[in-house]
DNA sequence: TGGAATCACTTCAAGCGTGAAGTCATTGAG
DNA sequence: CTCAATGACTTCACGCTTGAAGTGATTCCA
């Protein structure tokens, strides 16, 4: 990526080695993907619904959670988000009356984040705008060997390398 | 997403068909690693030069850029930026002493970014330790075929639906 | 030639994310 | 039992991104 070609000379402290072309093309790719996506999935929630792409995720985790209630930690793994970040999200959204939080009854140390009626109705609202947004911009311009690996490879990336015996939970 | 499954009724107003499956996992596979990697890729930069991956993305593009110079548009376009965040960048950049900026001589509209000869050291000092990032998180955990199809499916996602007849520039 | 339109930025305020430090609940060792 | 350790958040200050509104430079065409 940069114009920069180590060559590690005889005893230098193990430069890794550089991209070649194939290389450079999936890292790019990547990046860009990662720069440009969220940004035109965000455009139409935000436009017709005045939500952030993250905010519908974690609204839409709740929704799917039994009983509509979630612990603040468990919805940040699954929106893969921090726990800092879920929780001023989460604030957020009870200020505007979709979520509430109460301590979890069975350990007064995690907090449990249920959906409102009104909630309810946003996600149901915004479902459809948001699925549009994802044909349109993700699943139609793929065919079905480009999604199968694009979930394989999401799989592959999104445990780190030394992170091995805690993929459940 | 979420759970809500929209089987329109006769008449209704043309919902999308909802996810399957396997359209989910591409989906989510791509979305959790749009919300990820950046992080991962960032923290050594950051750790070890103060950068942030895109400033560090912004300097090794100047770098590449013949002279060493380039017009803002054209860093907002190979960097997936705003015209509006790269102007935010590059400012910090200069201040720092990293990058001038000059109004180009071919015409008084464009400002040119050049890279200083820190900025230039810079670089060469930090991309070894984003390369080390870049293989650990991205290219190490895949095989060849993963690699290829990334770049292809990056290739058909970066242009979006209605965008055709502009890829060059 | 003049003046409107277009272009390439730049600025600013508002909102969001991050990481460190703080709070409160529960567990566990002695 | 007690009190330190751990766990699950929450808060806050700081920095970054965004989008709308501005500033000059250049082009177009009447």
């Amino acid at each position: 990526m940069a114009a920069v070609d180590p060559e590690p000379g005889p005893g230098a402290p193990e430069e890794p080695r550089w991209l070649d072309a194939a290389e450079k093309e999936a890292w790019t790719g990547l990046i860009s993907l990662a720069l440009l996506m969220p940004g035109r999935l965000e455009a139409p929630l935000h436009q017709e619904h005045g939500l952030t792409l993250f905010e519908y995720m974690t609204l839409s985790q709740i929704s799917e959670a039994p009983g509509r209630a979630i612990r603040m930690s468990e919805l940040a793994y699954v929106t893969n988000g921090s726990l800092s970040r879920l929780s001023n999200v989460v604030k957020r959204l009870e200020r505007r009356g979709w979520v509430t939080r109460s301590p979890d009854p069975a350990d007064g140390r995690y907090t449990l984040a249920s959906l409102t009626d009104d909630g309810y109705e946003l996600v149901v609202a915004a479902a459809p705008v948001h699925l549009r947004a994802v044909r349109e911009h993700v699943l139609d311009p793929l065919n079905k060997a480009d999604r199968q690996a694009l979930a394989r490879i999401a799989a592959k990336l999104r445990t780190r390398p030394s992170d091995y015996g805690r993929e459940a939970h």
